[in-house]
DNA sequence: ATAAACTTTCATTTATTTTTGAAACTTTAA
DNA sequence: TTAAAGTTTCAAAAATAAATGAAAGTTTAT
């Protein structure tokens, strides 16, 4: 496999593994091409590699830079701006989960407290329900918790995780 | 707020969380709503529970089944098929782990491999990029390692985990 | 101040995903 | 058998999400 064809696999199979993870494509596809650039890139760059238009990409790299993921920089000379990811993945990693915990996981907390809250002792069906989204908001809030550990550690928390996990 | 309400809200939040997670609503609706039933359901009562199509209901239930955290349950003197959720959160984190890893994670690592393997001698550009995969290859298979491990340890897990962690 | 270079916005179009529903299929009881 | 009860399939329709592109908005050099 040459290089150029090796480029694309791997910015198409990150697209599509982003769209998995609810991430749309584009925006993953730009940060896997930011990822793999020795250099920031132009917007104008951006959009020729990918073939997308002007405001795809520029929604996109917003969403990225609204991540923390995706960063701005300025050339000397340039009045263009340019693009570079970050390429530490711990620190990736964390910033992912923190954003996911603040935007989807902080609500559906929200929610199961509010729903496990309410009086149930009419029925079996009510005790079972307020049962089971209690447990649920239990286990919701500690997963949570870990990722925000987790997040605490910052350097390099997955080799330490792993470790501690071996020792069984 | 009332049974009904609170049902409601759990099940249409439950749906979004799926597909923020790439899993589609109607099949989240399904699980949130067989979750929190203390008996098993049937096909008929979920289209109606959710008013949704026969079809819909029948693919995804398959689809629930095909993840093993729903179960087809037959009742003595009933010729339907009745349905029930994993009610075991830890079960169901487990599962969901395995799945996930084994339709999304392990065939992208396979690309990274692939990918990171080329030849790349010439350019700054490819050495980085060699450079980068070789990174990602390394980070998502450890992290896959650890779901793995987790998904060994299975009983109470997260608890487990969360202890490890508390320690620093 | 102004005009060139560049970026953002958003109504409209396009693409993708999900849902429907009717036909085909399967199972069971008699 | 066969027919009733139930389930699955899949092409077409509907709903949803993403992308386009042109106009509006910014910024910067002069």
């Amino acid at each position: 496999m040459e290089f150029k064809e090796a480029k694309n696999k791997f910015v198409q199979t990150w697209g599509a593994l982003g769209s998995q993870w609810g991430i749309n494509k584009t925006m993953a596809q730009i940060h896997a091409l930011l990822m793999i650039s020795n250099e920031a890139i132009s917007m104008e760059d951006i959009m020729e590699e990918l073939q997308i238009s002007r405001g795809n990409a520029s929604m996109n790299i917003r969403a990225l830079m609204d991540w923390g993921i995706v960063y701005k920089e300025y050339k000397v000379g340039e009045r263009r701006e340019f693009f570079t990811a970050e390429k530490d993945l711990d620190e990736l990693a964390v910033k992912i989960s923190r954003e996911r915990s603040k935007r989807e996981i902080k609500p559906a907390l929200k929610v199961l407290k509010e729903v496990s809250s309410i009086e149930a002792n009419k029925t079996d069906e009510e005790r079972h329900f307020v049962e089971q989204t209690s447990k649920l908001y239990d286990f919701v809030l500690k997963a949570d918790n870990v990722l925000d550990k987790i997040t605490e550690y910052k350097d390099n928390w997955l080799a330490k995780l792993v470790v501690k996990i071996m020792k069984k």
